[in-house]
DNA sequence: ACCTTGTTTAGAAGACTGTCTAATCAGTAT
DNA sequence: ATACTGATTAGACAGTCTTCTAAACAAGGT
């Protein structure tokens, strides 16, 4: 259930994005910008416990199961969330490291930007 | 030169999100979540003066000119980048303060579950 | 006036994404 | 074992996105 979790931390700090760098955050960003991912990742967050059950997310939306599993999976393979199964339910949480390197990477630049 | 940008400034605290904030915030996030675009945000934020000239951006790229442009204009229509032309050239500059609102969303909740 | 350079707009082709239905896997209970 | 519920995988289709070429617009120089 653990998935492939992309590695490292490229700066946005004030020097220019390597391509590399570039790539690797791009396909973060990608994973968080989707309004359904969104609500999913703060849903689970948020979550009494800090996990939440596959049921309960996907009977907040108007999606389909299977969407909504894609969805889970796209977060999963961004190391953004982590999934576990205890008897019949699968229960995700988020995993914090990853989401504090999103709010990581601006940050910085709206700073410099700022005074500048 | 001006674009339309976004108003407000959902929260991604703890709360799960509403789907208009979730919708508003991905296409914020859709704006950076591509590598060009990433690049071309860093470059501007940290050139010389705070401000980058069209030119010097299309030159660092294996793009055409259209296509650097296309990319300027997403930024711009997100409110992230304002352009002004002087003269012959046309130069960027970072609008800090949606920036900030990118690097705000993910703080509050890689806090909470992080001491979850 | 014309030509040259810088930038944007318009339109098209190919790849990628979000969603669905159908089918499969995992676990529990009868 | 069989059936039932929860969750994922596979495959298809519509819509969106990234890139290009061609054309237009903007400003300056000869």
């Amino acid at each position: 259930m653990t998935a492939v979790t992309i590695e490292c931390c490229p700066p946005l700090t004030r020097g220019p994005l390597s391509e590399q760098d570039a790539v690797v955050l791009a396909s973060l960003l990608k994973a968080v910008a989707d309004p359904v991912r969104l609500r999913l990742l703060s849903m689970i967050g948020s979550h009494e416990g800090g996990e939440a059950c596959v049921c309960d997310l996907t009977d907040a939306f108007d999606l389909t199961a299977p969407t909504i599993s894609h969805h889970l999976k796209v977060l999963r393979t961004a190391g953004l969330i982590d999934g576990e199964r205890r008897g019949t339910w699968v229960y995700y949480r988020v995993i914090p490291e990853t989401v504090a390197r999103l709010g990581a990477i601006f940050t910085p630049l709206a700073d410099s930007a700022g005074k500048a």
